[in-house]
DNA sequence: TCAATCCTGTAATTTTTATTACATATCGGC
DNA sequence: GCCGATATGTAATAAAAATTACAGGATTGA
């Protein structure tokens, strides 16, 4: 797992100072991260020992230890898709990933049908309403976009939240949920019971879903107010993801147009915040 | 201009040891750059001090400003892929054909923006030294370019070998090398460490290397007196090997030219032999 | 062939960065 | 409300990295 997918994954159980950490280090990847401890602490607001002790919470040695891998991450995240095929993979009769890409692009378009855009724009709404908080989470393949999802909607709208830790921990921080709220779910095929029940649970407090599917549509439809349906299809055992990828990126686009005064407002706030702490500035 | 087409832009103009802390830089780009000085110098072959001098070539002030800027460069080419979409415009939709073609155009166009004219014409002078004898050897897909190029070349000047036979006759067809001979090898990426192995042996008979190889830089370019990398990206599973087809003609062509009489007078002497020689005539 | 200039690597020194020790603050449980 | 555990930042120390000084080799031009 890449360093920034693993601090993704371990937002939710970070203590405060170290959280920050992790935000300034995922607003500035990768550049932040290949520069000192000093910087990192400073952008972020904390200290140098509140660095080591993020990086020693991922499982790291040292911060040159993290910075080997990180490079090595970066390293392989430059290479094209088409380069990133032929290093990992075998050669194939079949040119994989011409096939691959003919996949995604087909899958891009299919979704395009499947989507509905009076489904797409209540979706926007309720993505857009900021009295209610936000709430994100996926399935075990589908979190990562979730938690995606919400950090970039964080960052132009308020009370955005995204489901963390273990699946144990869910019921607990259904007790942040309110009714109205907005509950934003990725479910894919092989379907979580868990996520499924939790889908019930969120419907019984009044919170409205948002799910985000396949076009089997997870059993969490027949408590959504809003589905997307995603053509996931692939030539290999395990479902793409880009389709759901590509719609939440599109509707954190559609929601920043649409306000556009108030996400400026809340980036400024937000740069300002950044501006007065770097030193020389 | 970015750091990489900076470095590409000045390695005809480098000192020998500056020369290799480019191709070291270039073949493991950017992790290596980020880097201690001392790993840098390490995987260059050389030293400290001459990667301060490189970099101060480059107009940088110090090793921590190169790579200040490097880490701008990384971040700037890491925008996500929709980033990117967003600010190329719309993708348009091609036949296979004509974005077969394409690819293979703009392939061209990137090589000739990667092949720097002073080591072009560094090749040429090596392979138009009569005094010296010219071998020529490919990998598993570029053999079939060197045995091409080897023909050709024939016809126009003296001294020319092609390695040829299993790889196990290569060890004795290397006691026909002498010093000062011109081995011009073809190696890709998935570089065959029996082909780096024999450039090892060659520069140890102090033979003088050409390579022709892919932007990464095969571990001869460690060893060759030059280096002209071809993009050989193309939509599909296997490297296109057009460009370097492309350059080896140029080469040939770039020869004859500069010695049309003495190729002339060889081609005549060819044609005499095969004219005279034949039975029955 | 010789001298001047440039290139290069080794070793020492300086500077910068990473890490650790320690004290204080905060939070959660009883 | 108190106590123990966890989190955190400051300052000092250790380690690593960057830079400089210097000597020798190579190359080029006269």
């Amino acid at each position: 797992m890449a360093i920034r997918e693993q601090v993704q994954a371990a937002l939710g159980t970070l203590p405060g100072a170290e959280k920050k950490i992790a935000h300034a280090f995922l607003a500035n990847y990768p550049s932040i991260g290949l520069s000192t401890i000093a910087e990192l602490a400073a952008l972020a607001g904390t200290s140098a020992p509140t660095v080591l002790r993020f990086v020693a919470r991922l499982g790291f040695e040292s911060y040159p230890d993290f910075q080997r891998v990180l490079r090595t991450d970066v390293q392989a995240q430059l290479m094209s898709p088409l380069e990133r095929a032929r290093s990992t993979g075998p050669v194939t009769d079949n040119p994989a990933l011409k096939a691959s890409f003919a996949s995604i692009a087909a899958n891009l378009e299919a979704t395009l049908k499947a989507v509905p855009e009076s489904e797409f724009e209540a979706a926007c709404d309720l993505l857009s309403d900021h009295k209610s908080a936000c709430h994100f989470l996926g399935g075990r393949f589908t979190d990562s976009i979730a938690a995606y999802m919400a950090a970039h909607l964080r960052i132009i709208r308020p009370n955005v939240r995204h489901f963390d830790g273990q699946t144990s921990t869910w019921r607990d921080q259904l007790l942040d949920v309110r009714p109205g709220d907005v509950a934003v779910l990725f479910d894919i095929r092989r379907y979580q019971s868990d996520l499924v029940r939790l889908g019930e649970l969120l419907v019984e407090r009044k919170a409205r879903i948002l799910l985000i599917t396949d076009p089997w549509l997870s059993p969490i439809a027949r408590s959504a107010r809003v589905v997307l349906p995603c053509v996931v299809d692939a030539n290999r055992t395990w479902d793409s993801s880009i389709t759901l990828m590509a719609v939440a990126e599109a509707l954190i686009d559609r929601v920043s147009r649409a306000q556009s005064e108030a996400a400026r407002a809340r980036m400024q706030a937000l740069e300002d915040i950044h501006w007065n702490n770097l030193p020389g500035r």
